[in-house]
DNA sequence: CTCATAATGGCACTCCAGTTTCGTTAATCA
DNA sequence: TGATTAACGAAACTGGAGTGCCATTATGAG
């Protein structure tokens, strides 16, 4: 007897089904690199993936869906962070990392689709954030050892610092032509340790900058 | 004899023509708003403006096109900047009026659509670019001005620090489900003015943060 | 290994976004 | 004011995105 409220790829994940997965995802990643979020078919990715397109409507069903997932995805492959002793040094270090991931064509577009994407549908911009969250969680730490040193005020949101990192690179990204180049990494870097010394980031205060 | 270059819209633009081009731009703002960048069509488009739909194809045949020429419109638009006397004060205001604009349910929606959708052309792409030049080149006097007053180290980059004022917030937007409020907004605007003091936005240096 | 059935994939079908055609309306110029 | 023709709009048309059906494949349990 049929289970009717089960999605399909849920009762039987392993062999075929994980495998349709993969190559969907990677095919979803290279066309959402190729030709942007708009412009892009479904029909296209199953073409890519060698599978047919019937799989693909029925498990993902929409585009904005299947972004979805692909966030997932590029959510479990974490990129290990790296250490200096300085706040200054590991946030260059992530500055660095984002800027290199933005500025590379592949990953920038993808990056820019999967952004415009949350932005169409809910799920999706859970997903997204979900990614964020994870990613900034991984290298909230390096703000708390700062703290911990004495070299940024207690109290300090450790979170927000590391926003205040990726948010004028990304925001480059989408609203200006100028490159993303190491200076503007080093830049977002220097910018957000200068605050956070100066407390602009401390919790549930004002601030006094 | 009829010009095979010229494009609809161009030889006889008064009268009905700019009527047409006002209604189908408030409409597109209008669904942008609602329905989000994908999931819109041109046909709702022209329902919603009164207009027959094959004159939006016409004139401008893919959402991203008409998207760009009612960025073009916006950025006609322009809003009264106001000063305080303080750098932290006019940021302040900066920061306040994005942050409003952003929290608003229609203008933030129109926003997220509208960068949606310049991610996926470059003519769009290239009058969002014009759009945010356009507001930053009209909030930089307050800058320099806090250069002449001697609280922010001469040869730095005013557009710069307009852009870093705005950058968190609309990344917060668009990576955060955190809401955006007055905090957020004055956060911005002191994270702005401590790394502008501190020399971060210093033209063609590295800093000394 | 064998069985029950989850999941896939090909094919035919539907439906609507986008196009073409052509007659009507009205902007511009003399 | 009238002539010219740019621009609009209704209707008919078309291609392909998305769906339903069913035979085939192969997963996972016993």
């Amino acid at each position: 007897m049929r289970i009717e409220g089960a999605d399909p790829g849920t009762v039987r994940p392993g062999g075929r089904t994980a495998r349709v997965r993969a190559s969907v995802l990677q095919a979803a990643g290279d066309a959402l690199a190729e030709h942007g979020f708009a412009g892009l078919d479904l029909a296209d990715i199953a073409r890519r993936a060698e599978v047919g397109k019937t799989t693909v409507y029925r498990r993902w069903g929409t585009v904005t869906i299947l972004v979805a997932d692909l966030l997932t995805d590029m959510a479990e492959q974490s990129l290990p962070r790296t250490e200096t002793g300085s706040l200054l040094g590991d946030l260059k270090a992530n500055a660095r990392l984002v800027q290199r991931t933005l500025a590379d064509p592949r990953q920038g577009a993808l990056f820019k689709a999967v952004i415009a994407a949350a932005t169409c549908e809910a799920k999706t911009a859970e997903a997204l954030h979900r990614f964020y969250d994870i990613r900034v969680k991984e290298w909230a730490p390096c703000v708390q050892q700062a703290i911990d040193r004495g070299e940024v005020p207690e109290g300090t949101d450790v979170h927000e610092v590391i926003r205040a990192v990726s948010a004028p690179l990304y925001y480059r990204l989408l609203t200006s032509s100028g490159g993303l180049d190491e200076a503007a990494a080093d830049q977002a870097a220097e910018a957000a340790v200068a605050a956070a010394r100066a407390g602009a980031y401390l919790r549930g205060d004002e601030g006094h900058a």
